[in-house]
DNA sequence: ATGGTTGCAAAACTTTTGCATATCT
DNA sequence: AGATATGCAAAAGTTTTGCAACCAT
């Protein structure tokens, strides 16, 4: 119900330059804090908390807080691909939504726009512009629908 | 990833035709599980697991294996409107897909067919058919939206 | 030095499971 | 009687919170 508006919205194209950034807005950088932003740079797609706090050797309640500083400032975001942990990446420019097949699990990364047409379709015929970037498309791939 | 799938599709239009359906199934009809019949039947909209417990001094384990067994036999399914519990209602004729705003909190239920233009779109356009029965459409209504 | 951060522990929240007892047929 | 369902307790999975110790600036 309630949407967090970001303190004020960082970017960065780097770990440095998000830490600079961070470092700007006034926040330290803790050496899980950098652990945790590099990561996110290393990694291909969204990740869990749980993954994070695994491959970093980190606690998750720490992971969990820093990312959630991290998004309060614009520098990650994250989606529910549908049950299961909630998934982090690094906001800005490639601000992907998603597809995901409940069958096999797939999950598709659409480039912003792509979905555009949709969102405009279900805009003109109800009334409600459809978020799809926190919670992604579940429906079935065409190879899972035979 | 995995979808169950129901024993059999029994069907209803009232408590009394539900309980006699699952009794043709070889299950019993025990006072919780009449309880939890009657109130699925007797509420507005989709409502969760806990309030049912609440609202029928049930307890919550009772009413989630109730719901499972009521949801594997065709007469209940759930859905997720976002965070939060999930939401259980009749199955049946009425399959309604669903609109939630994430800013004041409504939900809009849709008849059936009214999303068709929508999943054909993303099918035509991804070859993603998507399934809004289990997962609303998340986004902001108009109001909202300014 | 001082205040932000960390790990640990515990709790909150949703859902599932084990088990002994009670209930339905 | 016999199988099924119930309540209670506990656990699993995800996320949040309290707190003392620690570390970045």
């Amino acid at each position: 119900m309630t949407v967090q508006t970001p303190v004020r919205a960082l970017q960065a194209d780097d770990p440095g330059q998000a830490a600079d950034a961070l470092r700007a807005a006034g926040l330290r950088i803790s050496t899980a804090r950098r652990l945790i932003i590099d990561a996110l740079f290393g990694v291909v797609g969204p990740i869990s908390a749980a993954r994070l706090a695994s491959d970093l050797s980190l606690d998750e309640s720490s992971v969990y807080r820093n990312l959630e500083v991290l998004e309060r400032h614009g520098l990650v975001r994250h989606l529910h691909l549908g049950h299961g942990p909630g998934l982090y990446l690094l906001a800005g420019a490639e601000e992907a939504e998603y597809l995901h097949c409940e069958r096999c699990g797939a999950v598709v990364a659409l480039p912003p726009g792509e979905l555009d047409p949709v969102r405009d379709l279900i805009r003109a015929r109800f009334g409600y512009t459809p978020l799809f970037r926190h919670f992604a498309i579940v429906g079935v791939c065409s190879r899972c629908r035979r």
